[in-house]
DNA sequence: CAGGTTCGATGCATTCGCGTATCCGATACG
DNA sequence: CGTATCGGATACGCGAATGCATCGAACCTG
């Protein structure tokens, strides 16, 4: 009687099954290589049922990528709101707590390139792309901000903090996924994110 | 006379016509979506011409990519040179004359962010991609080190500078392309090389 | 300027991937 | 339970891209 969507149940199994599929084909081949075929071969399907649930690949792509990313947002937070009571002295414990809790995927690393070059030739996925930092800038900052109120540091302009802990991000998740095995990049990765959450926080009078 | 090459001359324009069409033709589709035609089409050869010249795209894509990159350093080191005595009061003013050096090229970012995820999938690339980037640090550094110490700034560690501002240049670099109409990314841009840059140099007794 | 060589164009066979139209089994509903 | 609807499989035709094999023209060389 609900509005709207009369059908369901094994459907939203094949949409998650091909959803995870494409992921895995997207990361192996690249998408734009990708065929229909190969990403319902890995999940076990015909390209009936894949025509039956998207319009394209282009489409199956954002959706995974929506579903993904959003999946990685819910998962930063839980992550954040269980290091509630933890014991942090200075800037890089707080960053050596923070930054674990977003995982460097290789495989969803990938793809998330590739969506970024995809996004800066569709300028109608350059908003999602966007909207999302946004989303993750604002779960994030929020706790970092707290955790550095904790030590003692406030935080004068949060949102140039956030993008700039972003940008951060990316740039050292490229360095770090293309040389795995070489920790001295990996160091430098959280010494830069250590200096940078320094260089825009200030010390304040004292710490409860 | 000379041993290997036996054979030039308006070979080389060829392969120069196709590199260039190359890169406009991934710029638009995207690499994964490329068809060998489309770069034919686009440089007025046939495709006997291409596979005259390549084995396949992706050797193509190598070389473009080679070329291209190549030419951004040496770009790099020109105009390093040209500013060789221009006034400098603090590190701000000698970010604002070294950030321009690394033009934000729309086109060229497509396509190199796309080589960055096919390099994630291919080992080989990998060594390539941060060779080059060693390059750009090597020749970027040094430079950025002598503006400093005419400021009264030493540097302790070059290296980590050198990783820290390319991470810090591809992540902005993404954001401002995503949003180029948007002049406080670009701020933020600028914001964030200063503060890096002032994170990794200590200041020294005098200034010349 | 004659010779052989090289470069790129052309034609062809083939494979690949797409999208649709149709069919059959599964599933919800009365 | 029977039945109507839904979801995915199957089958088909089409267009596009590939890679090669061959041909004619442009190019150095002596």
């Amino acid at each position: 009687m609900e509005t709207g969507k009369r059908v369901t149940k094994r459907r939203a199994e094949t949409r998650q099954r091909l959803l995870e599929a494409a992921l895995a084909v997207f990361a192996e081949e690249g998408f734009g290589r990708s065929t229909v075929e190969q990403v319902c071969d890995r999940a076990g399907y015909t390209r009936g049922a894949f025509y039956s649930n998207f319009a394209s690949l282009d489409e199956l792509f954002l959706a995974m990528w929506e579903r993904r990313s959003a999946e990685l947002v819910t998962g930063m937070r839980t992550t954040f709101d269980g290091l509630a009571d933890t014991e942090l002295a200075d800037v890089r414990s707080v960053v050596e707590r923070l930054l674990p809790a977003i995982p460097l995927d290789d495989v969803w690393y990938r793809v998330s390139a590739e969506f970024t070059a995809h996004a800066l030739r569709n300028p109608g996925l350059r908003r999602v792309l966007t909207a999302r930092e946004e989303t993750i800038a604002d779960a994030a900052v929020p706790y970092l901000v707290a955790l550095l109120g904790r030590i003692g540091r406030a935080v004068p302009d949060p949102a140039a903090l956030g993008q700039a802990l972003i940008a951060v991000h990316d740039g050292t998740a490229t360095q770090c996924l293309l040389e795995p095995d070489n920790p001295t990049v990996w160091h430098r990765r959280t010494d830069l994110a250590v200096r940078v959450v320094t260089a825009y926080s200030t010390e304040t009078g004292g710490k409860p």
